[in-house]
Formats: structure tokens, C-alpha cells, sequence
DNA sequence: TGACAAATAGGAATTGCTCCTATATCGTAG
DNA sequence: CTACGATATAGGAGCAATTCCTATTTGTCA
């Protein structure tokens, strides 16, 4: 099982942030500390963290940082592209920065969300009818079950 | 596009209710008018109904079940397999009780749930290195996008 | 039928999120 | 480089969904 979620590189990070600073001009948004700081916390960790857990991190260095920002930066990523919500349901929304292509497993009892990349389900076609009547954003696939911790 | 939502037959509701019945009891679990209500109501409904949903109209006729109890009824559902939790993320829970198999189109404005069956979609199936490793309950997939109501 | 474990009703508490508003900041035009 | 206007933020209030608490009721089994 491929390793996914290894550590970014500092270049990376610092690429990844630029051009997200750049598509928030693009779309005529301000680039201001929070924004950047909340997009590179997601980056950064491995997690799929909760806006909570995103906020109890980031003011560890930016302590004036709202919870109410955290959640408004997130669904601002979400909207532009640069983040997306996990699926899943009925607890708190968890968030991805989409890096690379892959599909989660979450598990049902621990709630931990496993990354693994499957080549084949990157290919899943909706039928077309469905393309033809709805505007398509997103085809998911993922698995729920028991972690190995778990079961 | 296959109409796969049409009203269950009365007869069906009667045998479906058996069976639930009995797995309640295969289960220890009691057998409450409670329960059975909400299995009913689930079986009944074409959309896929929050808890908050299910309580107003079961309230109808039976004017003490009270909030909790469809919340707790619903989770043992989902526990014991007899519905389940339908994919989304940090609005209320939406409930399935599956008795076809089908996917779901999910409008990420208006919110509505669109069942559609696509045959390929019910055969895929998860790596074998994460059969091996965790314990697999479902492979799902589902679409979001825009309804053609709201594109 | 009686006893006990399990389930329910109803309200209180908790959680996650969004709204509100005064203040601060980014980006642009001068 | 400065000032201005539109946007974003902090912090708290408000809200909605769900879970917890506990006294009471109800299936189930002997």
C-alpha cells in the first residue's frame, strides 16, 4: 500500500501557496495572513482536520485567529477550488486539500479517515444521462468500515 | 433514466416489517411500536428524510414519540443494517433504508438527493489490500452537482 | 403474572456552525 | 506613498441538530 500522505516538502509548500495566493486575486479575493495560514495548515497535515481542530492548531501561532474565520476560510477554499469537503455525515465537516488524486476509508467507530490511492476508481464515469440532465462536479467513491484498530 | 423511487406496495410493507421485526429480535433488541413507526415511515418515503423530518410527520399519528427516539431508533438502524446514514457532509443526517440498490446525486445547492441506478456502480469493489487490512461495510458512490432545477 | 432489562419522553446540555457588527486590513487609484 | 473603499476579521450572540440525563413505561421471558 502506496504511502499517500508523506510529509510536503517546504518547496512544495511554498509553491502550493503561491498559487493559491494567486487564485485568490484571480477570483478578486484578498490574500491576507489567515487565509494563507489556514490553506497551509491543510496542507500540511495529514489529518483531514475539522475547522475545530484547524483552529486549536493555527492559534498556537496566530492566536488572535477566530474560530469563525477558520470556518469561513474553508468554505471559501471549498467554493474556489482549493480544498474540498470529505465525505461523510452528520459530525463535523472534514476538510482536504485535494493534493493528489486518492479516496478515503472511514472508519465508522474511530472516525479516522485513511487515505489510499486505487487508479481504477479515479476513472469512475458517471452514466450519461445523469451528465446530461445535472452539471456534474464530483464523483466520489469511498469506503466505510472498520480500521485495523478498530475491528 | 429508470423510475426506482416508485411507492412500495402494501404487501411489501407488511413482509419488509416481518423481516425487520425479526432481525430486531435476532438481535435482543425489542420490538417497540417505536421502532417498527419509523422503519415504516422510512420504507414509505421517497426522499431521504432527517430525523427532524421522519418526527414531524410520525407525529401525526403518534403524538408522543418524541425527537430522541427517532435520532436513537435511526442510529440502531444503521447499526444493525436495516437503513443507513446517506453521504454528505455537516447538515443533518439523511437516512436510507436501501431496499434497492441505487446511488446518489446530490445537489450541493438546493440539497436535494437524486436516487439513480447504474449497474457498473453496484459491482465495484475495493482493493484487496484494504479487504485485507480493514473490515469493508460499504463501497459507495455518489455525484455531487448541480440539480436541473439549480444549474 | 411478575420481575428485570431495555426503551421512551421530555427537557437540559452540548456541539458545530453561522450571523451580527464594530474594527482592521488589502488593494487600488491617485 | 497615501488615502479611501470594499472586504475580511474577531468575538460574541444566536441557531440548529443531536446527544445526554433521569424518571417512567414497556417488551420479554421465566
Amino acid at each position: 500500500m502506496k504511502r499517500i500522505n508523506s510529509k510536503i516538502s517546504s518547496y512544495k509548500l511554498e509553491k502550493k501557496t503561491d498559487w493559491f495566493a494567486n487564485l485568490c486575486r484571480q477570483k478578486g479575493l484578498k490574500v491576507t495572513p489567515q487565509r494563507i495560514a489556514v490553506y497551509k495548515e491543510l496542507l500540511k497535515t495529514k489529518k483531514h482536520p475539522s475547522a475545530e481542530l484547524l483552529h486549536r492548531e493555527l492559534r498556537k501561532k496566530f492566536p488572535s485567529l477566530s474560530l469563525d474565520t477558520v470556518n469561513r476560510t474553508l468554505l471559501t477554499l471549498n467554493e474556489i477550488g482549493a480544498a474540498y469537503v470529505v465525505e461523510g455525515s452528520g459530525e463535523a465537516k472534514r476538510y482536504d486539500a485535494g493534493q493528489k488524486a486518492h479516496q478515503h476509508f472511514r472508519c465508522i467507530k474511530c472516525r479516522r479517515i485513511i487515505d489510499f490511492h486505487h487508479k481504477p476508481f479515479d476513472d469512475i464515469k458517471p452514466p450519461t444521462y445523469i451528465g446530461k440532465k445535472f452539471k456534474v462536479l464530483r464523483t466520489t467513491v469511498y469506503i466505510e468500515g472498520l480500521c485495523d484498530l478498530c475491528k
